[in-house]
This record gives C-alpha cells, structure tokens and sequence, in this order.
RNA sequence: GCGCCCAUAGCUCAAUUGGAUAGAGCAACAGCCUUCUAAGCUGUAGGUUAGUGGUUCGAGUCCACUUGGGCGUACCA
C-alpha cells in the first residue's frame, strides 16, 4: 500500500515540485475512520508556501493519478491530513508476497553490501553471567538479527580482557580455595570472589593435581583454570539462548601487537597527550571535553581508554560501516572519551552507534534483589533460562525499549510463565499450523486466484497487519528497537485470533475457504519470520 | 555539586521519532466451547501522561525549571 502511494506521488512531484521538498511520511491511523494510510505532507508545507494547508491537499488530491481499482476514497481531514482508503481487493494482494518470499518475506537490501559490528555480551570471565547480562546478550543478538534482515553482512563480536586487577583477585581466590580444600587455614578477603563457582574451580584442581600446586602463583594455573572453565560457562550458557559470537576479540592482542604502544607514539606526535604527576593525559578539553583524562597510569599500566581506543581503531581497519556497541547504563561516562580520542585521529565516529541499555532491577518478594559478581549474591542467567526457559527469557528482554529500567519480579515471572505474551504469539503460529493440517485433510488446497473475497473486517485487518511488517522490521533496525518487533507480532497475533474467531475456513463456500487458506498461511510466515528475527521458536504444536 | 538515563491505567509496558479521540497485557468484573486448539474471543471498569511554565496549526514526545528514582562522576573496567 505505501509502496503505491509512494509511486503516484514521485509521479506527481513532476508537476507540483513543492512535493520534493518536504520528507513524505505516511502513517497508519489509529482510528479506522482516518482511512488506510495518512499523510501530512500538506500541513509540512502550509508555513513554506503560505498557503492554507487544506487547500494544498486539495492541489495534491488533484494532482495524483489514482487508480480506482487500487485506492477507493481520499479525504482530507482535520488540519490538512490526507487519508486514502484502498480496496479490499487490492489489500489481499500482499498474500502473493508472502507466499512468494517464504522466509524472506519482510527482509530487504537497503544496506546491502555494507558490513556490521555488534559488539555485545562482553563481560570478563570473573564469574558466570547474571540476569543483567542476559538483557545485554538478547538485545545485541537480535540487534545483529535486525541489521541482517536490512542486508547488512553482520559480525558478533565479543570483546574480552584476560589480565588486570580484576583477572589477578580471580587467580588469588580461586588459590585461597584451593589451599582450604587442602585443610589450611585461610581467611577469605572481603573482597575476593565470593561464589560457590570459585569453590568447584578449586575442587577440580585438587581432584586433578592434588596438593601438587600448592607453591604455584595465582596467577599462573590458578587464574588460567579459572578463565577456561568461566569461559566454557559463560558460552554454553550464550548457546542456550541460540546466541554465537564469530569473533572473541582478547584485549591483550592490543598490547602483543603493539597497538598500544603505537597509539600513545601517536597521540605523542600529534601533541595530543602530556605528562604530569608521572602520568599521560589526554588532552580532551582541547577535543570539547569537560577535563582531561589519564591514558597510563604513574604505575605505567594504561587505563581502559587506551585499549579501549586502540580496540575501535581495529574495528575501523577492518573495515565496517557500521559499529554497534552495546552497554550497561554503568558505561554511560566511558564512551564520550573514546569517541573523541578516535576523532582526533581523523575516525568517522559517527560511524559507531553506542547504545545504553538500562540496570535490570530483580524483585523477589516485594524487594529489589541487589547484585554483584564479586559478593555472589547475584541470580545468574542460567538459572533463569532453566526456570522459564529460552523462548520466554529472549522475548522477555526483547520485549522492553532498552531505555527503559526494567523491573523483573522473579516470583512472577515463574508463576505466570503461562501468561506471557510469548505464548499468545506461539499459540497464533500453532492455530494456524494445525488447521492447515486439518484442511489438508479435508483436500482443500490454498488458492490465490479469489483473494478478492476476503472482504470481511477481520480478514481486512489482518491483511492490513501484514502490510506494515517489512516497514517494521526496517524501522526497528534503523532505530536498533528490538521492542517494535514484539508490538508489532503482538498486533499481528490479536487480529489472527479475531480473524480465526469469525471468519471459519471449514464448512465455507470452496472459493472463499481457499483464499482464507491462503491468508492464514501468509499469517503464519510473518509470525514465524518475527519469532525468528527475535530469536523465540514458533512451535507447529502447544 | 555536575553529567547521562528515566517517570504514562492498581502492576508491567506501548504510542509509527512532533500528528487526529494516549493503547496493549496482567490483575478486577460480566459473557462466549455438541462445529478448524478457550494458551482464544466479546464487553465493562480503570488516566490532569510526576508538577509548573514555554515553543506551534498540534506536545506523552521538543525547551526551561521543580519533584522523585537509576547509573556514573578514578591514575577500576
């Protein structure tokens, strides 16, 4: 539908070429007495040309070259909108699409050609991932998912460091362990690493190697067992939500390639960094910063900027077009240094897309759960996928703008596990898969040739529906919003379910069963290419 | 103190990026299964969009201030 508004009107910009000058956006009303499609392009205009805005509709109305058969009626309406009502036959023309592109129905090239990065996930191997990773891990799979469907060649990218502060006090508790499983006596730091994974770490080197480490550093097979067996965990528990980074990025190869090094010999040359205090700062407040910031230390260790620069500037070189970094509202100050460090360089950063996902909040009973990986006090996202499983924990995150603080009651989520939305979208797909299995019985076949009998108001919205789903998943890619996708399927299921209430395909007229045949069928390929975009199963049966 | 984010129905959240009468789910109430899956459908009730002012044809959305919350504000990441 927008598609031919969107034609006639390119036609009618060769006479009214005002009509080139504004963006022309048609949207779908709210009320169904506002007609099929809207367009304000008449009000945009008014104060450019004044004139009346009704009256510049009127011009356009008597411009467009409209076909009958195609659009039924045009109205304009309250300030100056422009609504165009289409024939009921001309809308179930969307069925052959559907049924003609299968599994790609609603994907499209507009960035064909173009590579993306998403980085996600991204949490060091201190201990496993907690719910609050889980938004981060469900978002930025189905971020990469989105940009695919646009024609984007899209890489999921995984970025880690294995040394610093936090990689030693892991090496020095799981030792600490190690020398209590042994019968020692030790006292356990406040601020080591508090969880029982620690303790199972410790318990697997002394089934193999007996008390034969006990002279060994921490840092050495203590820290490195640690890191694999936290690694191994941390992916198993990725690939339980169908989630597969293609690329591990370790923060260490910055220095073993000598990009770090090379980075500061820049900054030197570039007489943008200084010393001071036996420290190298960075001179931001030269790049429109608040102050200056410290890239290494007195001590000669950097700070995460430096990597953290250099990391980027190896996205650049590897040459995408788009780089997607997706964090935790605790980063929210670290991005802005970087983005100035890069283009001091002479980096496009407005090729990098920093998104901010906000805390999830944890109730359990009434009360928010307080989380920290150190204390161990946290609830870890394996547990919650066992609890609910995978479907409900990926379309739970999805489901959520991830600007938004998100509240999680626990005991909720396990109780009314039958009443998340997840499973009216399921159900949709499973209705549709069984009484096509039923008409096959019945020996009737989906038809295309009568679509122009599916006039009933039912049958109208949900083809109406199906009409808006490409645009949604380019605007939900465009805009990195994983939520439009579930609003969307959510609108989609509902009028499937009308639609199924009222309009029955057994015991119809032969013609009429066969072209709602062919509507239920292109229903259940949008619903099941939406569930996958997400990432959430479409089962045949429930 | 300063910076970023947030505040919408009893609860959890939407609202086509400034559009027309702010919508869903859950919870509550009243109905619908001898007929393709009732994990469904129909109806009722629920709102000063935290507050005050401003910008314009038009504001939940943009601006200013106020209130209340989250996260930062390191020579941690």
């Amino acid at each position: 539908m927008k598609e031919y508004l969107i034609s006639i009107f390119n036609k009618a910009a060769g006479k009214l070429p005002y009509l080139q000058s504004v963006s022309l956006n048609f949207e779908n009303p709210k009320i169904e007495l506002h007609g099929d499609l809207s367009c304000n392009a008449a009000i945009l205009l008014a104060k450019q040309l004044k004139k009346k805005p009704r009256d510049i509709a009127q011009e356009i109305i008597n411009t467009l070259e409209t076909d009958p058969n195609i659009i039924s009626k045009i109205e304009i309406a309250g300030p100056g909108f422009i609504n165009f009502f289409f024939e009921p036959a001309f809308v179930a023309q969307i069925i052959k699409s559907i049924l003609k592109g299968q599994e790609s129905f609603g994907r499209s090239d507009a960035f064909k050609g173009k590579k993306a990065n998403v980085e996600f996930v991204s949490a060091n191997p201190t201990g496993p991932l907690t719910v609050g990773h889980g938004r981060n891990a469900v978002c930025g799979d189905t971020i990469a998912n989105l940009l695919e469907w646009v024609g984007y060649k899209v890489d999921r990218e995984y970025y880690f460091n294995n040394a610093g502060r936090q990689m030693r006090v892991l090496g020095d508790s799981v030792k600490l362990r190690y020398l209590e499983l042994l019968g020692e006596k030790i006292s356990f730091p406040e601020d080591y690493y508090q969880g029982d994974y620690i303790k199972d770490i410790a318990k697997n080197l002394v089934n193999e190697y007996g008390d034969k480490l006990k002279d060994e550093q921490p840092e050495g097979i203590f820290k490195q067992r640690a890191e694999k067996e936290i690694f191994n965990d941390i992916k198993k528990t990725l690939s339980s939500l169908n989630i597969i980074h293609n690329i591990f990025y370790n923060e260490n190869s910055l220095y073993e390639e000598g990009r770090i090094k090379r980075l500061l010999e820049i900054y030197k040359e570039k007489n943008l960094s200084f010393e001071k205090d036996g420290a190298t700062w960075l001179k931001l407040t030269q790049l429109g910063s608040e102050q200056d910031k410290v890239i290494v230390k007195s001590s000669g260790e950097p700070t995460y900027r430096l990597p953290d620069i250099a990391y980027h500037i190896t996205k650049f070189e590897r040459g995408y077009d788009l780089m997607v970094d997706l964090f935790g509202s605790d980063h929210n100050a670290t991005y802005p240094d970087v983005s100035a460090g890069l283009k001091a360089l002479g980096y496009d950063s407005n090729k990098i897309k920093v998104l901010i996902h906000q805390f999830v909040t944890i109730m359990e009973n009434g009360e928010a759960v307080k989380m920290s990986t150190r204390k161990a006090n946290f609830i870890t996202l394996d547990q919650l996928i066992s609890e609910v499983g995978s479907d409900v924990v990926r379309y739970f995150f999805n489901m959520r703008n991830i600007t938004t603080h998100m509240n999680f009651d626990l005991s909720l989520a396990k109780k009314q596990s039958d009443e998340n939305p997840v499973f009216y979208l399921q159900y949709a797909h499973a209705r549709i898969c069984s009484i096509l299995k039923m008409v096959e019985k019945e020996n009737l076949k989906a038809s295309q040739e009568n679509l122009d009998l599916l006039t009933s108001n039912e049958e109208q919205q949900l083809l109406k529906k199906l009409h808006q789903f490409r645009d949604e998943v380019f605007l939900s890619a465009l805009f990195f919003e994983t939520h439009r996708i579930c609003t969307y399927l959510e609108e989609l299921a509902a009028a499937f379910h009308k639609f199924y209430t009222f309009c029955r395909i057994l015991g119809s007229e032969k013609k009429l069963a066969e072209a709602r045949i062919a509507l239920a069928e292109a229903a259940k390929i949008v619903i099941k290419n939406g569930l996958t975009i997400l990432g959430v199963n479409a089962p045949e049966r429930m």
